[in-house]
DNA sequence: TGGCTCAATGCATGAAGATGCGGACTGTGC
DNA sequence: GCACAGTCCGCATCTTCATGCATTGAGCCA
């Protein structure tokens, strides 16, 4: 049974690729790859990824990933959850490591991917790791920086 | 009589000021403006400035900005300088390797960290190499035939 | 003026997307 | 075991959005 999480990464994986311009359309790809789903479960897959249509004009639109300044909200997810799922902060040079309760890693590092750093190289997700790659080391001892301080002191904005 | 010009610039001041998550609401909002418009008009208002919905979550949805002219914009100069300095394009498993004239590795892998892909994890450039780490190795298989698209001919889609 | 063409738009309706409800399943505590 | 709570998801339906068609009005030219 294929769970939810790798039916989320197939859709963007989906979207990434080729030009799915309606729900229905994304039902056929997805059982294509076994999954299956219908329109409503997509729609609220949709909703969680924050997935966005975008009108290409004369009618025609296409998803994708949400390129937004949504930075903030992506900011106030990691400032709850830092501290609940995030063990320790260590680097090497250019690469932050978070250690992280174990299955959480792939979560945060999706949000952390989502913030869409131009310090952020990229991440990569393990078990109860994630790595940072920040783009020289200048860039990762301050994000090192940021991530203790998120760690030490959860807010929330709900 | 409101043009239809100045009723597009009223709509995107209006959605960047507040949070408007549905075109009826758009509608009323452009009404107290004296702009007197129905929903049809706005959704055809809404294709031609190219504004998405985002989904915020529970159920929530909000009209921005689309910001995705960048890769497009990024993805025509890629066209443009593969097949002039990317000699070569090989993979183990989801590590997509491009040998390119020496020196101009580390500007290509900009470009294409610009993309901002979401099957891209990030890219390192040395001499005349540059890996491109592929979120999965199905991710890596799709990027290199889309890089090797690009060598031959600079007329895909991606 | 009368007769074109074209852009803009409303109306009515069809298409696409969101959601309330309930069933199936899982995990937890007693 | 049983009861309860939580999550996921399909079905049916409702809401929201897109669009074919008709109308209006502006600009143009004989």
């Amino acid at each position: 049974m294929a769970s939810k999480e790798q039916r989320h990464r197939a859709i963007q994986e989906i979207i990434s690729r080729e030009s799915i311009s309606t729900q229905a359309q994304l039902v056929e790809r997805l059982r294509n790859m076994n999954f299956d789903v219908t329109q409503a479960t997509v729609s609220r897959d949709i909703s969680e990824l924050r997935l966005v249509r975008v009108p290409l004009g004369r009618g025609k639109h296409k998803y994708a990933l949400a390129h937004l300044e949504l930075s903030e909200d992506v900011m106030d997810e990691l400032r709850r959850i830092f501290p609940t799922f995030v063990r320790d902060v260590d680097r090497g040079e250019n690469i932050v490591v978070l250690k992280v309760s174990e299955g959480h890693a792939s979560g945060i590092a999706l949000l952390i991917d989502r913030l869409r750093r131009d310090d952020i190289v990229g991440t990569i997700a393990g078990e109860d790791s994630i790595l940072v790659v920040g783009r020289t080391i200048q860039a990762a001892e301050a994000l090192q920086e940021e991530f203790e301080a998120l760690l030490t002191q959860g807010s929330d904005t709900m």
